[in-house]
DNA sequence: GCTAGGCGACA
DNA sequence: AATTGTCGCCTAGCC
């Protein structure tokens, strides 16, 4: 099949304009189909756009991946596209004839989406310039970011690999001479039989099978003093999470034919309006640890004249918060630009600014946080080691020195109790009903955390909508403009680049521009540059 | 081969 | 019970 006759297939099966457009604008060797989802109002709507992709196969779509998604919501009837089976088929040039030719045998598919969709967009115009203005032409956006890909450095990895190999020996050894057996230390259930069951150590968590295991009860088992296997799990754990889920994984995802790796965004699968990124994840690469940024160095620039660029939105849900919040304290706080923990914590424990200890501060970001998340004074008590009681009047002072943050969460749960779902700063919806509930223990713990969502959704919602914006509005500048430079990932606050060195300037300027003027909100909106040969070492400009 | 659970990486 | 949203590795149990 040609790129005309997949392009004559597009062009009637899309409606929308620039989706049109995107299929007159094909450029690379191929295309194909593959599902592009949009969350409207709570639900995820499947639709087929044109994808870019540089060879046949090279991205491993596996077609069960994508069945099992249509399956989900019944959209299109997958199981006649490719047949009953389950197999793990590769996306190659016989299969994207087939979807192909299906999308232009049930001309039927776009106009089932749009009849459930049109009523809803008529509805509401905020929600059909969502998904003209934002949804649609985010599309090409991610489809761009998709086929650029990012060099990774699999040289460094396999050495990595190689030293975390040897560390794993040595701490299996050491771990089995105290345990004074062999067991399998990568099973939770067997490790629970040793601690628990042979030495005797004290049960701190459950998990709904058993005793926990996890990172939090082997610190607290190691405090006891009473052995060294808690500790050397911790550092088991550690090493083998990234030996398995990034050194060795990742070089198996480097494509042959342009030696980088091409991860796939997700427009919709979080229920907030968030994007996510599979195949690999690229969104949860390490960063906290010395090791963890060993393996995010192995992520670097194409050329040695070329530097990647990272522009990340600084504090974005906080200043969200303080938009909505319409609170002068806070908003002030961002006007001046200080450091808001350092500020909150100043005005929480009325001390001046200067006399804020990090202790102070630490909690007042942990308070911070905590509102984003709909903390509990139970949760704030143990994330901060302290009294439950001296949490709640710590939550309590906070309030009275942001009166606005207790106003914007009274009004936000008002709100999705009245109308069965929240709303972003762009008018997208997430449905939480659960409000509601009043009756049952379940009823009040599920209403507990739907209050939670609720709050959280229009925070971290509003936050995607914006990178959103600001991505479309990059991209068009880069298609329009003079430039070299690239855009390769978002991770939800961030856009990393690839740029030669001669360029970088002008990208950090068009791009912070671009970021900070998303939208116009109550506070400003402020974007940190960081550049270097690699994603770990990199300097503010 | 599939699924659930535990765990842990990121924002 | 007790802070949101993801993805993926591994084990264990089942078919």
């Amino acid at each position: 099949m040609s790129l005309e006759d997949v392009t004559a297939i597009l062009g009637p099966v899309l409606e929308s304009p620039s989706i049109a457009k995107l299929g007159q604008n094909i450029k690379y060797d191929l295309v194909v189909l593959r599902n592009h989802g949009i969350r409207v109002d709570g639900v995820r709507f499947d639709t087929m756009i044109a994808d870019y992709l540089l060879e046949p196969g090279q991205r491993n779509h596996s077609l069960d991946a994508m069945s099992q998604r249509y399956l989900n919501h019944t959209m299109v009837p997958i199981t006649e596209l490719i047949g009953k089976g389950k197999k793990q088929i590769t996306l190659d040039q016989v299969e994207l004839d087939r979807v192909a030719y299906y999308a232009a045998e049930d001309a039927d598919v776009p106009l089932r989406l749009y009849e459930i969709l049109n009523p809803l967009l008529d509805e509401s115009p905020q929600l059909r310039e969502l998904f003209d203005s934002v949804e649609i032409p985010l599309i090409e956006v991610l489809a761009e970011m998709e086929f650029n890909g990012i060099q990774v450095n699999t040289q460094l990895l396999e050495t990595m690999s190689q030293e975390f190999g040897s560390q794993l020996e040595s701490l299996t050894a050491s771990i089995h001479k105290h345990a004074g057996e062999e067991f399998n230390i990568d099973s939770p259930k067997q490790l629970s039989v040793i601690l628990f069951e042979k030495m005797g150590l004290p049960v701190i968590k459950k998990t709904k099978t058993g005793a926990s295991t996890d990172a939090e009860v082997l610190g607290e088992l190691a405090k006891l003093g009473r052995s060294d296997l808690p500790e050397l799990v911790i550092r088991y754990r550690q090493v083998a999470k990234l030996k398995s889920t990034y050194v060795d994984a990742l070089p198996q995802l480097v494509s042959e034919k342009t030696l980088r790796v091409h991860t796939a965004f997700h427009q919709d699968v979080a229920a907030t309006g968030r994007l996510s990124s599979a195949d690999p994840n690229l969104q949860n690469i390490p960063v906290r640890t010395e090791e963890g940024r060993k393996i995010r160095s192995a992520f670097i620039a194409p050329e040695s004249d070329w530097k990647l660029l990272a522009a990340d939105y600084s504090q974005i849900e906080l200043r969200v918060l303080a938009h909505f919040a319409r609170d002068g304290a806070l908003q002030q706080a961002f006007a001046d630009d200080l450091d808001i923990h350092a500020q909150v914590a100043s005005e929480v424990y009325d001390v001046n600014l200067e006399d804020v200890t990090s202790d102070m501060r630490r909690s007042a970001k942990a308070i911070n946080f905590g509102v984003i998340y709909g903390q509990s004074a139970f949760g704030l008590a143990k994330s901060l080691g302290i009294d439950q009681q001296d949490a709640a009047e710590f939550i309590e002072s906070y309030f009275t020195q942001y009166p606005g943050v207790e106003g914007f969460m009274d009004d936000t749960l008002r709100d999705c109790r009245k109308n069965g779902y929240v709303s972003t700063i762009l008018g997208r919806r997430r449905l939480v009903t659960d409000v509601r509930d009043q009756d049952s223990l379940k009823n009040k713990r599920q209403r507990n955390l739907s209050e939670r969502i609720a709050i959280n959704t229009v925070i971290q919602g509003s936050a995607a909508d914006l990178i959103k914006i600001a991505m479309i509005n990059v991209l068009k500048q880069l298609q329009t403009g003079n430039w070299t430079a690239r855009l390769l990932l978002q991770i939800h606050d961030e856009l990393v680049f690839e740029c030669p060195e001669d360029e970088i300037a002008d990208l950090r300027e068009m791009v912070v521009h671009e970021m900070e003027n998303a939208a116009e909100l109550e506070v400003p909106l402020k974007v940190d540059v960081k550049t270097g040969p690699n994603w770990a070492d990199c300097e503010p400009v």
